[in-house]
DNA sequence: GATGAATGAGGATTCATTCAT
DNA sequence: GATGAATGAATCCTCATTCAT
């Protein structure tokens, strides 16, 4: 029953350069509107195809959300993973990791809003590809924090799980107030605080215990040559 | 002569009470489906009242939805505060906060998840008077933290609001599966887990060390002057 | 995100009349362009209602189609039940019920197409309450024929459901081209020529006249010998 | 410079062998899928040739449809006029023709409710080769009962179009649920009690026969009286 | 000849909100 | 005060067919 016309002139493009400028223009559309209020024919219009060609290649509006977010989360995680390449260090690290994540917020704030609010809160997204893609992201976390554990500088009894929450969460929060267009936050002192906080939190506690120690033993010392050695409360 | 249609017979309650049936009938129905997928007439008919009357004590949908959410998260408030009266010291305050806030979220996962993704992701969110109760409920933690430092248990140094985002963020990054029907979270573990990793991160370390290393040389001085400088460990 | 605006004025209608101009106006619009063919916007326009005021009362196209159908067939098989009530003996039984259903046919053509073409070729149909109401209906033929045989007007070794299948499979059959309006067919003619061919079969009654015939020879020639041959008829 | 697209390489079959590919991936597809269901991308894909091609062969969908019917019903009647060609006598001839028709149904279900819900019903059916294709093939049926009649064995005031009415849309009746896949059908035992109803119709053989043969004896008597017993040519 | 990218009209369905009774 | 019938805009998705390459 469907009246076919196909309209006489249109540029015809390979496969994959079509897809690019599609997502492109669901990228815009999404970010400027939020899922709901996008609507096909907009972004079809944006793109400069038809609406039918979409369907093509995203087997509905939230395959190609998905494709959109899953595609930035991608180039995210690249550019993470090569700014992460040569730091050495617990501490180093970790404020990169930090400091890249803000950095990712404050460049798209509109994706993280719709990977939040359209993705992450679905019901199907714990058997999705960006829940992995995610585990992966928060994971490169957790080594951090492992290998500062293996090299003795952070406690061993800490919960790495729940260090990754406080971050990403902490994170989150922080900046919940910008992703609705409320307010704003320092991108580096945001970054700063959150890893002194970490870790001195998380900072093995070696040290100072082993002076004390020391210490004790030097004031008994002391106090022996008081009331000389032997004496005490017994 | 009167019409056959006979007047269906309603009966008329006192206005708080019809309100109160009707956020209770809300309260179930945004709960179980969701905001979007409630329906005001599945609302009316669980409340026992017609869709009209429901229009005679709230504007609209969404102003149903914000007050079912106020009168819960005042209750939460309420709870939480009478939770905390009688409770001493930084460490245990801190502890109530975050254990109180974890049996709210494991009590009603979906009212949060409704806060999370309904209220606080909305653009009004920021003028509305939840934003406002959910200020006073987070500065109950922020001025616990402030107590602390006012009594040298944590380093003044530290940024409060970013612990609040820590331990708040921390504890919704945290239970988000939990939200989402996928997986559960331990009530009390998580709870000590947090309030450790928080006191730890703050704990003044200066003061006691610095003052214990002052004390031995003062007390080794004194010594010196009884037996002369060199006693000791050599 | 729908744009809530109730128009200003309307006509306000018990519950019942409503319904009951849904589903004229559906009845001439599935009609007149059968099922796919028919828009609910044309339904809606012709029983002067909005389209969303249909969906208060069925559930969806299909839903208001089978209701048609149903409400056609019901009346069908009342007039049907009406008219046989008096009627005595299998034949005038039979005669009637043949009778009738060809004048349904032609009477509502459009409808018994939809019901062959888009109700009854269902994957659901057999399910329906619609396939329900069939079965009672056939089963007054097949009742009628349980009775002939056992007053013993017909062979007790015939298979009734056969004869059901030859009756409505065979008025289909005939009437197939008047449905699609090719054709027409003569009512009484048709009714009668079936009825006989059920009652009678077309077996030529052979045996019988054979051996009457070689009788009739042997008195032939008998008479011969008493008068002579060449009396008789001249 | 050529562009690195390299062209994609293709078969060059005969145009006949490329056609029966076609028909032959259409008729699983319209088969399985049904009309409506069933898409030029899947026909394409299966057949392994681009939806352009397949527009090469046939004008569109429906002819498409039609090409496949056209020759399953060629290839049923060519079986058909075989298998009854060494068929002698009326009952005989009667019975292979139901038999092979049901057999068929039998044998390709799917594409007799494709000839009844998509051909048959058309608009255009009356128009086409498919309708003088059927026409042959009922009027060999037609043919037999002539000769039924020419042969002294049927009544000769019977309707022969009623009786392929009968027939074949009894036989449709009966098949109806095996169609829809709901049940199935004896397919020995339909042909028999087909057969003999249409040869021997269910009138009670008893009353009739009965009285004539005490009319045969009562002449009997009479004639004996006339020429004594034992006479007559024996 | 073969391809397959591109078209685009078309329609069922939803539901918050209103207001005549 | 209570009712509930009525609104109607807004949109995702399909797929036969075309034609530039």
């Amino acid at each position: 029953m469907t009246t076919a016309t196909a309209k006489r002139s249109f540029v015809r493009l390979p496969r994959e350069q079509r897809m690019r400028e599609i997502e492109a223009a669901a990228r815009e559309v999404f970010s400027q509107r939020g899922y709901d209020a996008a609507s096909m024919t907009d972004i079809a219009k944006r793109a400069g195809v038809s609406e039918g060609s979409i369907y093509k290649f995203y087997t509905n509006k939230r395959d190609l959300l998905l494709t959109v977010i899953r595609t930035w989360y991608q180039s995210m995680i690249d550019e993470f993973m090569e700014k992460l390449s040569g730091v050495e260090g617990t501490r180093a690290q970790l404020q990169t990791v930090i400091w890249q994540h803000l950095k990712s917020i404050k460049a798209n704030p509109d994706l993280c809003r719709l990977f939040f609010l359209e993705v992450r809160s679905a019901d199907d997204y714990f058997d999705s590809d960006l829940f992995h893609l995610n585990r992966d992201y928060t994971h490169v976390l957790m080594d951090i924090i492992q290998g500062g554990i293996d090299r003795g500088e952070i406690r061993p009894d800490i919960s790495i799980p729940l260090v990754r929450d406080m971050v990403f969460g902490g994170i989150e929060h922080r900046v919940s107030g910008f992703l609705v267009n409320r307010g704003d936050f320092d991108h580096d002192e945001t970054a700063n605080q959150l890893t002194d906080m970490v870790m001195a939190g998380m900072a093995a506690p070696a040290k100072t215990p082993n002076g004390l120690e020391a210490l004790v033993e030097r004031l008994e010392r002391v106090a022996d040559r008081f009331d000389g050695p032997g004496g005490g409360e017994g």
